[in-house]
DNA sequence: CTGAAAGCGCTTACAG
DNA sequence: CTGAAAGCGCTTACAG
């Protein structure tokens, strides 16, 4: 109740221990959950704590002991669901550990994304979870190293020497191509965008050794935008000129979603005229009609997996680096198709 | 270059003092970029911090000074890309301020919210942003108040005691009516999910009110499922019965895309057979096929607005409670239509 | 513009 | 189990 003035003289340790009659270093062990305090001394010391309205100082705690209690996560997009979902999971491990996520937004910007490590350093954070920004060097994990800031990369990879929580993107790539290779499409187009990263280099490889594998021409690679409007706007790039195709995996389901949106406004059908495969399977593959077929790579636990590296890691500083890659899973479902080979010709859905 | 034994000792302040020959007072100024120091002693100051890799520890800053530079955000859902968007908009505020954002997910419950306005005070935080979770009653406010720390309210509010950044729902609710019962339609319901809060609320009594400002009866509001495949399923509860109507006014567009899938699984055709006007107009209403007409509430700005307000609080602590509330915007797509009341049947598209 | 000193609120050995 | 003391790294008056 000593709402007045508590501005200027906040409750400290001290008055606690001295409202109990015990000193600030028991008053200090009861905080800290230590056994070595009697059920009595603890009773008193926690009621005086009650009384007077004290408020931990982590700040202070945190000068002393070295440690913040706050882990720096550091996104390069915070619009793109599939990050989200990702921040989802990493949180709610954080918070069960009884820590605190500081969230800063790169941009995929290199430059940006140095300003906010240092700004993360300075404000003394215990470790970083990273999806590091396109463009990202390896030196970046060397000078974290330097810094003593444990450090794990999540999704994207520019160091071995560092913990890594992740998708198998080859094998997803492979699970995609092999889905509508035994459909019987042939002329399997990859429509990619966005920067240029681990994660982008994987799925590009994965995809061609998998068309390879196949015994299928895997040089029909093409770009298109990143605005979901532009990309409805290219979907004419599969359909027409010298590399038709049947089918088309995309590098993610926004793309999907994109030229899902295109093919209907070209008047051709998913699931029935052309196949379709997304990749991430986040919440619209299951709300889009016809039902989009995708890959899905579990965010959600890739985020938590990251969170526990991290953690395990400020425990056990002298762990060798590890990797947690998760295999992703394919959910076929109305937009790919059979394709009749016997007269390049259409057949009805089969999904 | 001193990163041996790094751990142990580390560059403190008054080692960069000595080493520039200043006192460490000189160098905090420095550091504060106060302009009370020579442009001599500052370059000599900085190149000495240079040389010995100096950090700066806000720990240490903010016990002494008694601010953090950090503030808290306090989010019902990770999930729903419009909580996304809004924290993209506090974030870049937030940061250009220099300053950084702890985030946490309340899960939309209040018990788990009060743990983490706890632990955000124990952490030094020097404000909140504030999206409160259902239930919430308005004594959270008075006790922000107590505590001293300074609250925004976004999105929804519990208390006119304190600052809000949202929303003038009930004119979103009039735009989406109105444009409605321009088209022709006179039975018009309004799906509706999730947790009741003011701005449920907000936009219920916006609905009615529009409705009846018409001439047109308000009473066909109608619970959906949360999980957008449970609405598809429910979208018959809108077709058939003896409540048929004509069009539908969605809580959200997670609404929306949920019924306009389960419409198409009925072989009903949006903006045809049926008209459909999301709420919030987040990227998907463009996406989709036919295009979503849907009121654009803007969370972006919403987040700016609220970090704004924070920031300005924070300056001056004496300001009487503000509002920002935005005005929503209607965006006219394809998913509504004219309706001929003449037949009771159906037209073209007009969209 | 600079120096010496006190203090923010806690934790950590170190004796008892 | 408890007390007295030092110190984490900074900022803030206060004299000069």
């Amino acid at each position: 109740m000593l709402s007045e003035g508590r501005k200027k003289s906040r409750v400290t340790l001290l008055d606690v221990a001295r409202h109990a009659s015990v000193s600030r270093a028991t008053a200090s062990l009861v905080i800290r959950k230590s056994p070595l305090v009697s059920t009595e001394t603890r009773a008193k010391v926690e009621a005086a704590m009650e009384e007077l309205g004290y408020v931990y100082n982590m700040g202070a705690a945190r000068l002393r002991a070295d440690r913040s209690l706050t882990i720096g996560v550091v996104i390069p997009n915070l619009v793109n669901p599939f990050f989200t979902e990702l921040l989802a999971g990493i949180e709610t491990v954080i918070d069960a550990a009884g820590m605190v996520v500081i969230l800063v937004n790169s941009g995929d910007i290199a430059t940006r994304q140095e300003t906010l490590l240092t700004r993360m350093r300075e404000h003394g954070v215990d470790g970083i979870i990273l999806c590091p920004a396109a463009e990202t060097g390896p030196l970046l994990v060397e000078r974290m190293v330097e810094w003593d800031l444990p450090l794990v990369q999540v999704l994207r990879r520019v160091s071995d020497d560092c913990d890594y929580a992740g998708v198998d993107y080859a094998y997803g790539m492979r699970q995609a191509v092999n889905h509508l290779a035994e459909l019987g499409h042939r002329d399997i187009a990859f429509a990619v965008h966005g920067p240029v990263h681990s994660a982008y280099q994987e799925r590009i490889d994965g995809f061609c050794e998998a068309m390879q594998a196949r015994g299928l021409d895997p040089d029909n690679i093409i770009r298109v935008p990143n605005q979901i409007a532009a990309i409805a706007a290219a979907a004419d790039l599969f359909t027409s000129g010298s590399r038709r195709s049947s089918a088309v995996v995309c590098f993610n389901d926004v793309v999907a979603l994109g030229l899902s949106a295109g093919f209907y406004d070209l008047g051709i059908t998913i699931g029935h005229d052309f196949s379709l495969v997304g990749f991430d399977d986040v919440a619209d593959a299951e709300a889009m009609r016809p039902r989009l077929t995708s890959v899905a790579t579990f965010p959600v636990a890739i985020g938590e997996g990251a969170a526990r590296l991290l953690l395990d890691r400020l425990a056990q500083p002298d762990l060798a680096p590890r990797k947690l890659v998760k295999a992703p899973q394919l959910h076929v479902r109305q937009s790919s198709a059979h394709w009749n080979k016997g007269d390049g010709g259409r057949v009805k859905n089969a999904g």
